[in-house]
DNA sequence: CAACTCATGTAATGAGTTACATGATTGT
DNA sequence: ACAATCATGTAACTCATTACATGAGTTG
């Protein structure tokens, strides 16, 4: 029997993270919490209904374990058919979807603003990116002296969490690039 | 009377277009079309009833043209509100959204691909970037030469059309990067 | 004893996509 | 004649966020 596809995102999400181990709802919720999820984020309204629909497809299965509140705490596991949707989808190219970026939005408004808080904004952007990049370089360095070389081995989990993280870095190095080359602009006209 | 505001950003982005000039929906539609909205994309089935919000909050207003079918067609311009309302938004900090993108999310899960297919992944999205990236080039290399020095004034809505550009080159740039960079490592592990 | 973390669940709301619906004009 | 473009409107659906709801265990 061929393998029942989530259809989701989300649900590929959620097997990406249980088939590097098993996880409770509640750390699957932290996990995908911005902003330690690299590009992939769910609250855990979204998530419980999700992994309970996973159960159904059989694509993950739990097992109840003693917990604190009303529910019982489950901790999911991927199952076989799980692993093998995943790993079909993760070469299937990637259905596109709209770019939606509310700075750049404010940008193709910015003849609209005065100089000064149009600058404050880009500015505060600037340093908000300046953040996260050094964040991500911190990360990365931490990562290569604890790694080394099975990050060069692309078939280990730690390759592939490795280029998540680069594409990071490289998205908030171009971000801040953008950003202070506005500056520039915006800087050398008030200047005149 | 203090102007009301939109509260949807796709609200912002109408007046953002309607600020330039009137529009109908459906060049409203047309124009926020991807790929020819940098950054932001909307189908009529949501810019219609978004416009009659922003009439009913007189944002903007319309002037009925004659038009082909069952309805009339509509010419929609901003207000003196719609304008305040939409200046004052430019400068105000963007509110945080969730990135969410299922290249990067794939890659998360690459550890588990066969190396073929995932070489294939990434070399058509680099092949896409590429495309993407000459395109934009090209409109940047188009727009240089039409508008020469009105680039370099914040206040005209070419420079801020170029700004918006700009950040697109640089993103296309930064993500054909590391598609190549990610090509790269796999080739390497492949021929050991 | 108050606040925080752990832990799951549902419901309401909002944002966005796709589909259904109508119909005139223009170009092939 | 047929297809494409122009032109608006509504409804159904999916996806995501926020809020409501419960309640034990731990820390200060």
């Amino acid at each position: 029997m061929a393998p029942t596809n989530p259809a989701t995102t989300l649900g590929y999400a959620i097997l990406g993270l249980l088939a590097r181990q098993p996880l409770s709802g509640y750390d699957l919720a932290a996990r995908l919490k911005t902003p330690v999820g690299y590009y992939w984020t769910a609250h855990h309204g979204q998530i419980h209904p999700e992994l309970q629909r996973l159960v159904g497809d059989r694509l993950v299965t739990y097992n109840t374990a003693a917990g604190p509140g009303p529910y019982a705490k489950k901790v999911y596991a991927i199952t076989r058919d799980g692993r093998a949707a995943l790993s079909a989808w993760v070469t299937e190219p990637p259905r596109p979807r709209p770019n939606r970026d509310e700075l750049v939005l404010k940008a193709a408004s910015l003849w609209l603003a005065d100089p000064a808080p149009a600058l404050a904004l880009f500015r505060a952007e600037a340093e908000r990116h300046a953040e996260q990049l050094a964040q991500y370089e911190a990360t990365r360095a931490s990562m290569e002296a604890r790694y080394g070389e099975r990050l060069e081995r692309p078939d280990s989990p730690e390759f592939a969490e490795y280029v998540t993280l680069r594409c990071g870095i490289s998205y908030e190095a171009h971000r801040l690039r953008w950003c202070r080359w506005v500056i520039a602009r915006l800087e050398q006209a008030e200047a005149q």
